[in-house]
DNA sequence: TAGGCCATCTGGTCCT
DNA sequence: AGGACCAGATGGCCTA
């Protein structure tokens, strides 16, 4: 961290005019000089002093306040991260899905329902019957991977709009049977049930 | 205590 | 010129 314009700094970055002398004197000051020498260097040091000074508080001020704005732009993005949280399915625990893993979640997420949607229609197709979205069914089925016990209702108790808790799983619906090449990501778990994100 | 996650600061770059 | 965006650095907090 630059110590030059580190918040704890000292007054001579923000109130350079309260105590110029101090700021500054010991700018190439120090070595015993006449008088008259002192005094003209003095001078001319202030006047040169005086408009670093103020190029240092403009400075200064931009600094913070672009820390400012990059503080609030960040807030903004956390603020973003936790409404997409809020429409992912909830984890049993209720332990907070970091960053990274709230956007792969996100993204398989959103993968798995189109899939869902696919299947689905490939199914409706198939038989004649209407398309079957989303159906708690397909998405339970017991004897695919990954499902065990998680369930997901779309009308349940739980949520008008979320599928529900998983109970020994985190978060994703179980998948068909036409989902078996989904597996387990090593790093994330459950919380991955699409191939190939990373 | 090491490692992961996070917030914040910072300087650089690009855009308006 | 100023703002937005980005990536690196740093330090704090928490957990295994």
């Amino acid at each position: 961290m630059d110590p030059v314009f580190s918040d704890t700094d000292t007054s001579c970055d923000l109130f350079p005019h309260t105590d110029d002398e101090d700021c500054r004197g010991s700018v190439g000051g120090g070595s015993p000089q006449p008088e008259h020498h002192q005094l003209q260097q003095k001078k001319r040091r202030r006047g040169r002093g005086r408009s670093d000074a103020t190029a240092h508080v403009v400075k200064k001020n931009r600094r913070l306040k672009a820390n400012d704005r990059e503080r609030n732009r960040m807030h903004n993005l956390n603020d973003a991260l936790d409404a997409l949280r809020g429409v992912l399915p909830a984890f049993p625990d209720e332990t907070k899905l970091t960053k990274i893993e709230t956007l792969r979640f996100a993204h398989n997420y959103i993968w798995a329902l189109s899939e869902t949607i696919r299947i689905a229609d490939l199914q409706a197709g198939k038989s004649g019957d209407p398309p079957l979205l989303l159906s708690p069914s397909l998405l339970t089925d017991s004897s695919s991977p990954g499902s065990d016990g998680c369930s997901w209702s779309s009308s349940g108790s739980s949520s008008s709009s979320s599928p529900a808790y998983c109970a020994s799983s985190p978060g994703s619906p179980a998948a068909p049977e036409d989902y078996r090449f989904l597996q387990q990501d090593p790093v994330f778990g459950f919380r991955s049930f699409a191939p190939g994100i990373y």
